[in-house]
DNA sequence: CTAGGAAGTTGACGGCGCGTCACCGATCTG
DNA sequence: CAGATCGGTGACGCGCCGTCAACTTCCTAG
């Protein structure tokens, strides 16, 4: 496994210059749908579209993508594969249900005002008003957070829940309270977790009280 | 307002063969194309495969939707009408944030489990693995939850909580928490509405323990 | 009952995005 | 340096797109 030191001077790490084309030309597709995407939305983007703003062949983008919908699941696991190290690290230090809950929300909330700017850009689709997509290294991060859950329950931490349904609720409310956050005046990370954790940690009842001083906007 | 007797008696209640053929074409079409959804799946179908699913000439279609995005709009508008009275009725006549709870989930897993089925089926995209698409009248019944809440805050049944997360995280929940439920061995819509009523009446610690009589397969 | 007009349907058409593949230049290997 | 391989190129044929002039059907006023 170890590389012995037998390789030549002048590039001491990496491979040749076709693997190198090969890396770069897949960002500059990915790049360019980026803000094509920001630009035309999802559903009114073509291929094509994508391919203009490259300097690439027609041919070159199929070597990469089947489609643009392959583009957008590469961009999707990107941002997969960006957040998950962060959520299970929360997590991990966890010694309580509570910790287990609000580092979870911080976390996402935090990760969603700061990185997904220009994704959230890509949803003004044409005729649809929304869309989320679970490509393979969402759905990996997902069962990350219930094997999370089954540890912790394994550990004593968490009462013998149906972690299934649990991580489910979890994902759900990240989800459908971030996309409410993120259109609000003044968009508060901290503000959505405490809500997310004391729903999941007391219930409705929990809640912070609005009217009373702690209000919300 | 009142329509008075004056009409001739063969066909005493309706409009004119114009209209008749109008919502007939509309319908031939809703129907070609939920089972051409079913059949390619969404992200496959093109107009042209609606069309041909139909008697109509391609013009024809043009004259009732200007896109496939918008055939299924109108799909998830049809299904989005058939379950919001079902909901309003039952949170109506909640006397308590159990009841109230409890009604929206149980209602809406059922209605999830009887009657989604093909829509369901729809959902088989070609890479995408998942969507989900809130157009205006499923959106409208989003902010009938969040009004039924506000109501429910002000006759003193909820405390005063942040109604637009609050609704979020319900809405967050039920959609989550049923894609899991359909996708089970024995799917149970009181199992999974139990779950999430215990959920929001007293977090995680209240949910039903699994592995001591009460189990969920 | 009929004539003229309004409404709606038809399908062929030009335009374009699709994915492919034969060709060729650049890179790698011995 | 020569031969082999790899990957980029862009023109091509195919089928989908949305349109629109011609036509058929229905409505209505006289």
């Amino acid at each position: 496994m170890e590389q012995i030191e037998t390789a030549p001077r002048p590039r001491p790490k990496q491979a040749g210059k076709r693997e190198q084309t090969k890396q770069q030309n897949r960002q500059i597709i990915l790049d360019a749908a980026r803000t094509v995407f920001a630009e035309n939305g999802y559903g009114a983007t073509t291929v094509r579209d994508i391919i203009r703003a490259t300097p690439l062949a027609s041919g070159t983008f199929y070597n990469y993508f089947q489609s643009k919908e392959e583009v957008y699941q590469a961009m999707q696991d990107e941002t997969a594969l960006a957040i998950r190290p962060r959520l299970r690290e929360a997590r991990e230090k966890a010694g309580s249900v509570e910790e287990f809950i609000s580092a979870t929300f911080q976390t996402f909330f935090e990760f969603v005002l700061r990185d997904d700017v220009d994704v959230r850009a890509i949803r003004h689709n044409a005729d649809i008003t929304r869309m989320r997509v679970d490509t393979p290294e969402v759905i990996a991060g997902f069962d990350e957070l219930r094997e999370d859950i089954e540890k912790a329950i394994a550990r004593g931490l968490f009462p013998p829940v149906d972690a299934d349904y649990l991580m489910a609720a979890i994902v759900g409310v990240a989800f459908e309270v971030s996309e409410r956050m993120v259109r609000r005046a003044a968009p508060d990370a901290a503000v959505a977790a405490n809500f997310a954790t004391a729903l999941f940690l007391g219930g409705i009842r929990a809640l912070p009280h609005e009217g009373v001083g702690s209000a919300t906007a």
